[in-house]
DNA sequence: TCCGGTCGGTGCGGTATGGCACATAAGAAA
DNA sequence: TTTCTTATGTGCCATACCGCACCGACCGGA
C-alpha cells in the first residue's frame, strides 16, 4: 500500500504512525483539497469528518455570545482538526475555517473513532497532539490579552507563513482583523508599520513575508515558545525522524513544517 | 466499601462513576485538605498527583514567557486537575494554585494513569471534562480580550462564589488583579463600582457576594455560556443523578455546584 | 499602645485601541 | 473605458487600561 493512495500522506501525525498502524488507517482516508474559504464548521455543529492536511492550513476560532470571535489555535500538516472526536465528542464548539487552500486527507467521524478505539498507537498520538492543543490555546489566550497588535500580528504571520511554504498569504486586512480581533482599522496601522519596517508587502489581499528574522523580531516571545511547543511534540512523536535543526528552546528561530 | 473512607466524596466527576469502578478508584485515593495558596505545580513540574476536589478549589493559571499570568479555567468537585496525566504527559504547563481551601481527593500519577488505562468509563469521563476544559479555555481566551474588567470580575467572583457555597471569598485587590490580568488600581475601581452597587461587599482580603442576580446582571454572558458548558457535561455524566434545575441555555442562572 | 506591614483609594499622564465615518485606490466586470 | 466593488488609508474623539507613585487605613504583633 501507500502506492494505491494517490500520493503518500506528509502530514506530520500521521507521518509518525508505524507502517502497520499507518496503512489501514489511509485505507480509510480519501484526500480531498481543500479551499480558501471553507467552513469546516460553525459552533454547535455536528463534526462529519477529521482532517489531516497535508498542505493546507485551518484556524480554530472561537466565538462568544455577542458573536466577538477570536482564533485561539491553528492546525496545519503538523496537526489535524476534529479533536473533539478524539474525546468522543460529537460537536465543535469552535469554528474551524480554511485559510489556506490544499490538499487534506479527511475520514469520516464514525472510522475515526473506530480507528481509534483499535489502535491504542493512533489515540497516543492524538493524546500528544491534544496536550499540545491544550498548552498552546492557553498561551494564546495570555498572548491575546497582554501583546500588543503589531507583535500578535507579527506571530500570526510568522505561524501562516511557516504553514504556507513561503508562498504570499491570501488575506485582508478586514480578515486579518476578525482573526486578531481588532478592528481594521488597527490592522492598517500595524501593517503598514511592519511594511514600512521593510518585513512585510502586501497589496489588496495579498501579504508577503520579506524579512522573516526581522518579523521575529518584531513578534512576541509567544511565537518562538508556540515553536517549541511544537517541537516538542514532534520530536516525541517521530523519534524516527532525524529533525535537523531546532532543538534548544531559548534563541529565537523558525519553525520549519516541511 | 465507602464506609472504609472517612467519607463518601462528593466530586461530581468520580461521583458519576458506577460503584464498581469507584470503590477501586477510591481505594487508591487518599483524602487531603487543600491550604489556601498552596501551588500544585508551576509551569513545567511533574505532576505528582491528580486532584480532585471534594469541596475546595483550583485555579489554572498561564504563564508567558515574560512571566505575564492569566488564568485560564478552574476546577472545583465538579472537575480535577492533572489533565495532562490523562493526556499520558507528566508535566503540567500551567500553574495550579489551591484558591479555595478544603479537602480534595488526590491519587498518585502512576496509580491514576493505572485505572484510566483499565477503565475505559473513568477514560471515558476523563474525555468528557477535557473537552469541557478544551471549550471554556478558547471562551475564557476571547472573555479576556474582548469584555471589560468589571464584567470579567463579576463573573469571576460568580464562578468562585459558585464553588465556595456562599462563604466570603479570601482574596486581595491585588490578587484578583493577577489572576484577570489587570494591575490592582483597576481592581480597585471595578470593585468599588460593584460594591457601589451593592452587589458585592468587601474589606481588606474578604469579599462577600450580596446580590447574585445583580451580579449575573453585571457579568459577561460568558458566566451564562460557562455554565451551560457544566452544566452539559454533568447531564452527559451522570444521568442517573436528577438534574433538577438548570437546563436551558438562554436564561441567565447560577449554577449551583452542590 | 505603638509600630510595621499589608491592603486599599486616588491621582496623573500616557497610549493602545474602539467606534465611526469618509476618502482614495486597485481590480473586476461590463 | 467606464463602472462597480472591494480593499485600504486616514482622521477624530472617546475610553479603558497601564505605569507610577503616594497616601491613608486597617490589622496583627510586640
Amino acid at each position: 500500500m501507500g502506492s494505491t493512495i494517490p500520493f503518500s500522506p506528509t502530514n506530520r501525525l500521521l507521518d509518525s504512525l508505524p507502517e502497520k498502524e499507518k496503512e489501514p488507517f489511509l485505507a480509510d482516508c480519501e484526500t480531498v483539497e481543500m479551499t480558501f474559504g471553507q467552513l469546516l464548521a460553525e459552533p454547535g455543529d455536528n463534526i462529519s469528518y477529521a482532517v489531516f492536511p497535508l498542505d493546507c492550513f485551518i484556524s480554530l476560532i472561537a466565538t462568544l455570545a455577542s458573536g466577538d470571535q477570536l482564533e485561539v489555535s491553528m492546525a496545519g500538516k503538523e496537526g489535524m482538526v476534529g479533536i473533539p472526536l478524539v474525546l468522543g465528542a460529537q460537536t465543535s464548539a469552535l469554528q474551524m475555517l480554511v485559510q489556506g487552500a490544499g490538499p487534506a486527507l479527511r475520514i469520516s467521524s464514525a472510522s475515526f473513532q473506530n480507528h481509534l478505539a483499535r489502535s491504542p498507537i493512533l489515540e497516543g498520538l492524538m493524546k500528544r497532539y491534544l496536550n499540545v492543543l491544550l498548552n498552546q490555546i492557553s498561551q494564546s489566550a495570555a498572548c491575546a490579552h497582554y501583546h500588543a497588535l503589531e507583535a500578535r500580528m507579527a506571530r500570526w504571520l510568522l505561524m501562516t507563513h511557516d504553514r504556507t511554504h513561503g508562498e504570499q498569504l491570501h488575506l485582508t486586512h478586514e480578515f486579518l482583523s476578525s482573526m486578531l480581533g481588532v478592528r481594521r482599522a488597527g490592522i492598517t496601522l500595524a501593517a503598514t508599520a511592519l511594511q514600512r519596517r521593510g518585513l512585510i508587502n502586501y497589496q489588496r489581499g495579498r501579504i508577503t513575508v520579506q524579512n522573516r528574522a526581522g518579523l521575529e523580531e518584531a513578534s512576541c516571545q509567544c511565537y518562538a515558545t508556540d515553536c517549541d511547543i511544537y517541537d516538542e511534540m514532534l520530536e516525541q512523536v517521530s523519534r524516527r525522524t532525524s529533525i535537523s535543526e531546532s532543538s534548544h528552546a531559548q534563541d529565537k528561530r523558525s519553525f520549519h513544517f516541511g
